[in-house]
DNA sequence: AATGAATGAGGTTTCATTCAT
DNA sequence: GATGAATGAAACCTCATTCAT
C-alpha cells in the first residue's frame, strides 16, 4: 500500500474520485497517452497534492483493474455456487458481466486495452484472477455438456466463444441507448445455448453440407481467404 | 534533364520491413508507449535514417491500419458479391477474417487497440471503411433472415454478435496452435447460425422457460448482478 | 477548500528575468539560431524548469514584442492627446520613440528583427499595432500640414521617412555613448521638420535644378545606377 | 573558392540560380530558420547536388551579401569619383542605393537581416566593406559642408540619417508599387538636403523656441517618455 | 494536507552535412 | 554530375516523479 499511514477521513472519498476521473481519461485517451497532469487539472490538485493521493500512476491502473476485476470475480463465485442448473447460471453470469460492462464502461476499456502497461507482478496477479474467471465459466460449460444440454465440445474454445462474444462488447456498446444488459444477455445466451445445443460441425440440419461446399468454393477461388503464401507486400499492390 | 528527386529500388522494400517491425513493437507495448528509439534500435537505423523512411510515427501506425483494412475490405467485397447461398459467404467471411488475424497477428492487435491514436483526418478514414465491412456482414445476415435459414432478428445486433465473436479472438489466439482459422470459423459459424436459426428469446426447446426463472432468481437474489444503485464506491469495501 | 493550482509569488518575477535574459541572446544571434538550451544555460535552469515559466519558445518571442509594443503605443496614444502643435507632439513622440530604442535595445532587435517567425495569430496582432502606430505618426504629419507648417506632401511617405529615420537607429546606436535619445531626437526633428517644411521636389533655394541635373548625368552615365535589364549576373563578373 | 576544380559550362550558371532561390527563401524566413531541404525542393534537386553547387548553406549567405555588397561599393566608388557637385553625387547615390534595395529586395533583405549569421571571417570581411562605403557617404557629406551648401553638423550622424533613411526603405517598400527608385530618392534627397542646409537644432525659423517647449513639457509631464528609472517591470502593469 | 518549483530523462522531429555508388 | 541513404547532433517540448516548505 502506497499510501503513508495516518490520512484523514477525506482521503478515500478523494482518492476514489480521483480514480474515477483517470478512468476516463484513460479510457478516452489511453493509459500511456494520458498525463499525470491532465488527470491532475481535471481534478482541479496540484501535482503535488495529486500524488499525495495517488502515489504513483502505475497505481491509478491497478487501482482501476481491480475496481473491475474483484467485483466480477467476486459475484462470478456466489453464481457458480448456485443451486441451479448450469444454463441459468450461465444465464445469470452473461447478465452480471453485460452489467458491469454497461455500468462501468470507462473502468472496462482501461480493463481490457490496457492491462499489458501493468508492471510484471501487477500482471501476473491480474492474470490469476482472469484464469480463475475463465475456469469457473468452462466449469459451468463442462456441467451443461455432462448434462447432455450442450453437445459435446471442447470446452476451453466455448468458454472463449462465451468471452469473445460478451468481452467485445465494449467497444460498440453505448450505455443509456436501447440495448440494457438483460437484452444483451438473453441474445447473447440464446445465441450461444442454441449453437452450443444442436449442431456443431458435423451437424446436420438446415447447413448440412456446408463445410464441404466451402472447400470446394476455396479449392476454385483460393483468393478469398489470405493466401498463407502470401509475404504481406502483397496489400499494398 | 535529371529525374526529379525520389526514392531509390531498395526504399519501399526497406519501409516495408520497418512497418512490420514497428507493428510487433506496437503489438507488444502499445502505439503510445513504443518509442521512436527502440524503432530505430530494432531496425538498426539512427533515428534520422529512420525518419527518411517513415516520415512520422503516425504514419507507422496508419500504414498498419491500412495494410489490415485494406485487404480485409477487399476480401469481403469480393465474397459478398459471389453467385452463392448466404450462409456459404458468411462461413467464407469468417474464415477470411480469421484467417487475417492468424496470419498478421500483431498487425491486429494494432488495429484494435490504437485506432483511437490516429489523427482526426486518418480516423475518420478508418471509420467509413469499417462502417462498410460491418454493412457487409449485416446485408448478408438480412439475406438470410430473408431467405428463412435465420429467424428474423435485429441485423445490426446479430453482426455485433458476428464481429465480437470473430474480432476478439486476437486477444487469446496463437498462430501455429492446435487451432487454424479454417477450424476456428467452422466452430464460430456452427455456433453462430444454429444460434441464429433456431430459438431465440421467446424461444422454446431445451431452453423453454429460461428468462423467467432468471426473473425470479433475480428478484430473490439481486446482488447477483451489480446494484443499478451501487455508486461504484461498493467495490473498494 | 485550497486554492487551484497555480503560480507562487515568485513566478512573475523570475519569468520576467527569463524573458529579459532570451531578449539578450536572440538580440545577439536571432530569435531562430538561439537554442531553448541556451536559455536554460544562462538562466541556470534545466530545461523542464524553464518550460515551467515560459510555456514555449514563441511565448518569448510574444512577450518581447509585447514589452515594446505596448509601452510605445501606450505612450504614443498619450502623446497624440496633447493640447500642444502638431512639432511638439511628433519632437515628443521622436524622442519617446529613441528613448525606448535605447533603453530597450535589445529587445528593439528582436521586435525589429524576428517579428516575422510570429505564428500567425500573434503576428497578426502586432501588425495592427503597428497599424495604429503608423497612424498617429501620419495624424501628426498631416495636422501639421493644414497648418502650414509643412508644405503639402504625401503624409504616407512622410510618415515612413520619419520612422525609417528612427527605426533604423537600433543597428548602430550604444547606449551610454556620446548620442543620448534627447539629442538624437533633436537631431532627427531638425532634419525632418526643415525638410518637410521648405522646398520639396519642385523646390528652389540652394538645390534649384538639381533633379534636371541628375537627369542629364544619368542619361550621360547610365551605369551609375543598376541597370533595369540587368538580370543579376552582371554582378558576378 | 569552395567549388571543387573542372566544373562544366552550366555550373556557373545553375548555381546562380540556387543562390537566387535561396535568397528568396532567406527573405521570406530568415536564413536560420530555412532548411536546406527546402532550398533543394525549390531547386529540384537531390541534397547531393545541392552540394555538389552550394558547398555550405553559410557559402550561400555569403554569395547572397556579395551579390547586393560588391555592386553596390562599385557604384559607389565610381559616382564619389565623378566630376560634379557633393549634392548631384548624394543624389546619385540615393537613387543607386534605392534602386539595388527595389530591384533585388529579397537580397536586401537576407543582406539587412542575417549578416550576422555569418562566421566571424566573413562578417568582418563584409564589415569593411560597409565601412568603406559609410566613409564615401560621410566624404560627400563633408564636402557639402565645407561648400557650405550644408551647415556644419556631425558628419558622421548626418551619414547615419541617410543611412537610416535609405536603409530601412526595405521593411516597407513593394517594387513595382507607385513609388519607384528615383521617386523615393527625389524626396529623401529633398528632406534631407533641405535639413540639413538649414535650421537645425540652435535653429530659428517656424521651429524657433521648440526645444525649449519640449524640455518645460517634460518637465510637466515625465511620463511622456520611458521613464530612466524604469526596471522594464512598468509594460507589464 | 497541499503547494509550487525543480529535475532529468525521454519524447518526436529536423538539422546540415557526407559519401559510396 | 548527381543520387539516395545515412549520420549524429541538436531542435522544441513533455514526462512521471520528488521535495522543501
Amino acid at each position: 500500500m502506497p499510501q503513508p499511514p495516518g490520512h484523514g477521513p477525506g482521503y478515500e472519498t478523494k482518492r476514489w474520485e480521483i480514480v474515477d476521473l483517470a478512468a476516463g481519461l484513460f479510457a478516452r485517451k489511453g493509459y500511456a497517452a494520458t498525463g499525470i497532469n491532465e488527470i491532475g487539472e481535471a481534478a482541479g490538485l496540484s501535482k503535488g497534492a495529486l500524488y499525495y493521493y495517488i502515489g504513483s500512476k502505475e497505481n491509478l491502473l491497478v487501482e482501476i483493474q481491480g475496481r473491475v476485476m474483484l467485483p466480477l470475480l467476486g459475484t462470478a463465485r456466489r453464481i457458480t455456487a448456485l443451486d441451479a442448473d448450469p444454463l441459468l447460471r450461465l444465464r445469470l453470469l452473461s447478465e452480471s458481466l453485460l452489467s458491469m460492462i454497461m455500468r462501468r464502461l470507462e473502468y472496462i476499456w482501461v480493463y481490457e486495452h490496457d492491462y499489458r502497461q501493468l508492471g510484471e507482478e501487477n500482471r501476473l496477479r491480474l492474470k490469476q484472477q482472469r484464469d480463475e474467471f475463465e475456469a469457473i465459466v468452462t466449469g459451468l460449460l463442462e456441467e451443461a455438456m455432462e448434462l447432455g444440454l450442450f453437445r459435446p465440445m471442447d470446452a476451453r474454445l466455448a468458454m472463449l466463444q462465451f468471452l469473445n462474444l460478451h468481452n467485445h462488447t465494449y467497444q460498440w456498446v453505448r450505455p443509456g441507448g436501447a440495448w440494457d444488459a438483460r437484452l444483451l444477455a438473453r441474445e447473447y445466451c440464446a445465441t450461444l445455448f442454441a449453437g452450443f445445443a444442436t449442431g456443431g460441425t458435423a451437424g446436420g440440419g438446415s447447413i448440412g453440407g456446408l463445410e464441404e461446399r466451402v472447400l470446394a468454393f476455396l479449392e476454385a477461388h483460393p483468393e478469398l481467404v489470405l493466401d498463407p503464401s502470401d509475404d504481406l507486400s502483397g496489400a499494398a499492390a
